[in-house]
DNA sequence: CGGGAGTATATAACTCATTATATACTTTCC
DNA sequence: GGAAAGTATATAATGAGTTATATACTCCCG
């Protein structure tokens, strides 16, 4: 449940709507959060009717009517209660490397096809990525050279022992 | 849509039971995937409905009896074209890192504290986890260790500017 | 022989996430 | 003035994932 408590760190920097809110967390992957609108809106109107957020709706010079969303104190106490949980490791899923796991059972020629694929996805991600000025991005970066790095090395190696998988 | 094809995956190599996936699900998170029992049956019997697996109860030695279910050439046909699939980036969530960007409102002293558990936590993962046997194996224990470097890094940085934030 | 631990399957209730759809206001361009 | 594009909010339907609960078979220990 860590939507609403996203959206409370957000918005205590400044007031913000939900239009908003969402072009930040699909700009900033290393917010290490999304969601779409569908779920902001309930999400936004939740933290209201429990108190963490106050609204005021305000004009907009270009489009409908904003409802811009602010943190009141007992949503500030509410975040600060939920930044100091201890950690725990998610469940890590990955339909990509799911595949790749299951992918030893075939060809040579499709792992190499599929580690291409991967590491051009963290290639990309890599060239999209704001410059490391939080840690939070830094872990970012890291993590997807890492995994360039990963990629090439086994592709590598699948090569040496397959010379031609690459046809 | 992953779990009925990495079902299908695991059980692509020799028949098992949904109790034996859940095993194999969870105590290798290099997998990719994992899901539990009330997800795993559910999925389990779709497949046989679908024509993607076959089942056959048979006694067990240590419990009630056990269904069985192996894949049909149909589920093979299906599962090669899963895995024949483009890879995309997935939205990646996760509640610690998402946490963590919002810290740094925080004081040095709780952002100190944050890292030093995240690291521990890939410590930990990284002490149990499966020797690098397959190439999803060596990508998870890459991850996880630059995970601790850059956690150690962060909170180096942190130490230094603040030398008292470790109180 | 009764209870606990481990094995094994199953379903219900619920929460969370995605996709689809609808509405509406503003600016820009034709 | 009408269509298109971008801004903005909202809800319904559906799917995926989690938690809770129920049942049942076997072995082992006291």
């Amino acid at each position: 449940m860590s939507l609403p408590h996203v959206l409370l760190g957000l918005l205590s920097g400044a007031s913000a709507s939900g239009w908003d809110l969402k072009q930040r967390l699909s700009r900033d992957p290393a917010l290490g959060w999304d969601a779409t609108l569908a779920q902001i809106y309930p999400a936004l109107d939740r933290l209201f009717r429990g108190g963490f957020a106050s609204v005021r709706t305000r004009r907009s010079s270009k489009g409908p009517p904003r409802r811009e969303y602010r943190v009141t104190p007992a949503g500030l106490r509410e975040l600060k209660t939920w930044l100091a949980e201890p950690p725990s490791r998610r469940r890590e899923r990955d339909p990509g490397l799911a595949r790749l796991a299951l992918l030893e059972m075939l060809p040579a020629g499709e792992r190499v096809a599929l580690l291409h694929a991967m590491r051009d996805l963290a290639s990309d991600a890599l060239r999209s990525a704001p410059p490391g000025t939080s840690a939070a991005r830094r872990r970012r970066r890291a993590l997807l050279e890492t995994e360039m790095a990963w990629a090439d090395a086994e592709a590598a190696v699948i090569l040496s022992r397959h010379p031609r998988a690459s046809e």
